[in-house]
DNA sequence: AGTCAGTATCGATTTTATCGATACTGACGC
DNA sequence: GCGTCAGTATCGATAAAATCGATACTGACT
């Protein structure tokens, strides 16, 4: 590789201008600094990119022809240059947490990272558990937000905050009197519950072991606004976590139902790359996460 | 722009090889420097692209990140210092001529440029006259071959070899026994004839002044090879350069026509971009077709 | 002939790249 | 626990490159 970017960026300068001096002002550099190193580039090569005429310089064949290629090098150099800008910028910041999460609570934080760092660039996308894991493993989110433990020796996982599964009806189903549920309203209920991907599913199959065999799964979806309105709707029992419920119990649409004897209690975690520097951005949304809790 | 291909050059390289010392041997460099020039990088921007631990060093998010975008920037900047080094060549050569002048002429002396350059990369495309001149103008040609002379600043036009158009027939035409046409012989038959944009047409056109309000214009193609296939099915009588013709002459599939007073002579030029530093490709090659005439 | 605006060249200086030698670090084997 | 080894970082020295200011050259215009 014999030309550097300051070269290709001298070399397009004065192919602009049709000019060293005003090239050379443009780039704050003396006029003798500039026809040397364009000059130099074209020793290099063995080729002329200018005819030179007295005191006129002007581009010539191979000049016009090497001035688009130049352009976009010199283009995508920058692109380059802004890349690294960004990534020591403390804004540039990508999250990507499960929907759960995502959607109930990361919304929230979002608001209040922007307010220290308005002009952040803050990237933010929710998947099932097992999608945030493979983008964290990936690199294509910096910090994941997940609902259960994962093991992988390239991932490193922060317990964030506690959470729990609530069983739930609409007001006018008929266990909504009762209260609390007997193994056998477990098994004769019709389930709608999230896909077995996800981290809700996972908890709940935890929960319920040795009456899972017996529970008729009626319908499975990957989203838990689907799952609300089907509840609400009266096509059958849902489980999910309590922070995308509180407001539905507060209005009275849905109501919650209470399990003797089963855990439903579950943690929520941050999924980094397991390294030593973690990107400043990352350590001060993770500090942040932490105090809203 | 604050850093050098060099610098991502060695940042590829220990990404690559997840060690400084592998990256130096194969860079030909010795440890220390590819170790501070990686530093100096990192440093340049505020940010850690690799976690070092003692004695290991490996990529981290960041790095990760940036890695996949360094190397397509790496591989463009190879592109320009490729393309710089093709033009240094007098290998590198692209020549436009016109249909004419490239399918029967110019195919023969690309054999014997490459004889003397055999890894030599020459581009060679037929368009009409215009359309080459234009391609000159644009730089996407290093030399136009044309069939007549053009007036423009930037064009520098060296005249090259005389030409002669001939009109024809099929041997079974009428005027074939005739052999010299009359002006009535002219306006009775019917012309297959190049577009207007050709320079046979521009020929053609010249040395009948005077007749043109009163011929019969058949059929106008673009091809020459279209226009004999047309003659000498008996559709009417042609117009073209005595070199398309040659072969068709001695077969006795077409049949010379002789106009009385009529001049059909022209001039093929060589059209170059008028600038004092041609390219050793292209003043080869000039120099080759005119001892090839 | 003189001025002007442009380019190229020269010598000096600063900055950068690179080297070889050396110090530090962690893993491994005895 | 103590060398050995293979790796990385650091240091001082040197070579190479970028840049500067001053100056010489060139062609156009007055």
């Amino acid at each position: 590789m014999n030309f550097s970017i300051r070269q290709l960026e001298i070399f397009l300068a004065v192919a602009k201008y049709q000019s060293v001096s005003k090239a050379a002002d443009q780039l704050c550099l003396s006029q003798s600094a500039a026809s040397a190193s364009l000059q130099n580039l074209e020793k290099a090569y063995g080729v002329n990119l200018f005819d030179r005429q007295g005191n006129k310089i002007k581009l010539n064949a191979i000049g016009h022809t090497l001035r688009k290629e130049a352009e976009t090098l010199f283009a995508h150099c920058q692109q380059f240059d802004d890349a690294l800008k960004r990534h020591a910028d403390i804004g540039h910041l990508r999250v990507g947490a499960s929907f759960t999460i995502g959607n109930h609570l990361v919304v929230r934080y979002l608001a209040d990272y922007l307010a220290s760092y308005p002009d952040a660039d803050v990237q933010f996308e929710t998947a099932n558990t097992p999608d945030i894991v493979a983008k964290v493993l990936n690199y294509e989110v910096d910090v994941g937000m997940i609902e259960r433990e994962v093991q992988h020796r390239e991932l490193e996982l922060i317990p964030w905050k506690e959470d729990e599964l609530v069983v739930f009806c609409s007001a006018s189903h008929p266990l909504a009197k009762k209260g609390v549920l007997k193994d056998k309203d477990i098994k004769e209920a019709r389930w709608i519950l999230r896909e077995p991907d996800s981290g809700a599913r996972f908890t709940f199959d935890r929960a319920l072991a040795g009456l899972l065999p017996d529970i008729e799964i009626y319908r499975e979806f990957k989203h838990n606004e689907a799952i609300k309105s089907a509840v609400e709707s009266g096509l059958g029992i849902g489980c999910l976590s309590k922070v995308v419920l509180q407001n539905d119990f507060r209005n009275g649409d849905l109501v919650p139902l209470t399990l003797a004897n089963r855990d439903m209690t579950r943690t929520f975690y941050f999924a980094l790359p397991k390294q030593r520097h973690k990107k400043a951005a990352v350590e001060f949304w993770v500090e942040l996460c932490r105090k809203m809790t």
